[in-house]
DNA sequence: AAAATATTTCGTAATTTTGCGAAATACAAA
DNA sequence: TTTGTATTTCGCAAAATTACGAAATATTTT
């Protein structure tokens, strides 16, 4: 063994994107988030799951820095979405390791 | 808001899915078991990514927890096998939603 | 019984994740 | 401009993850 060998792009991808979902908080927000027309507030969520808001802001900027979401100001609050593009991304990669 | 609200046992359940394969080691270890008749030892992994014995180890350990490999004692080596039935329930669980 | 082989477990360290409350930010309404 | 609302960022602590090498375990071969 010459060098030493590396993990692939692909495996780095698929675990990376497992990572984002690898909290409930986290599917939760995925779930609520991706139903149609399901954009919401961080205060529509925070009922439904056993976090601080801090928490669940920080659960949400993970998902934005993956790319899964975005935010969309609108004031006094901030709108989330899915980042359907990304999203659909995503799955594809996932899928194709799933087979 | 009487009662704290708790995720649900499907929000845990994909998490701990999704975790499973949150580490490109891990992600290598299944599609190399995943191929038809590709079960193996841990010797024979050792050689295709960059990390020491004993990590790779308890890698092992971590899905073979998690349900998704099984050893089969092959002396002086381990056989390590797809837990096909599990695989096939993870594969279910995540697949429904990734829709 | 000693040596060789394959692999795990142990002990430990560094890093990352998860969590919280308090303080800060941003904006609208009074 | 003060107050109120929505949310994030900060500072910190606890717990979990990742990693390694050394030692231990189990089994076969010599």
């Amino acid at each position: 063994m010459v060098s030493k060998p590396k993990f692939t792009a692909q495996q780095e991808q698929i675990a990376r994107i497992a990572k984002a979902i690898s909290h409930p908080a986290r599917v939760y927000i995925l779930e609520k988030l991706n139903g149609l027309n399901s954009c919401c507030t961080s205060g529509e969520m925070i009922g439904d799951i056993p976090i601080a808001r801090s928490t669940l802001s920080q659960h949400l900027k993970e998902l934005k820095y993956a790319g899964l979401i975005q935010g969309e100001i609108d004031p006094p609050s901030i709108k989330y979405c899915i980042n359907r593009n990304n999203w659909e991304i995503a799955k594809i990669i996932l899928n194709s390791f799933l087979k």
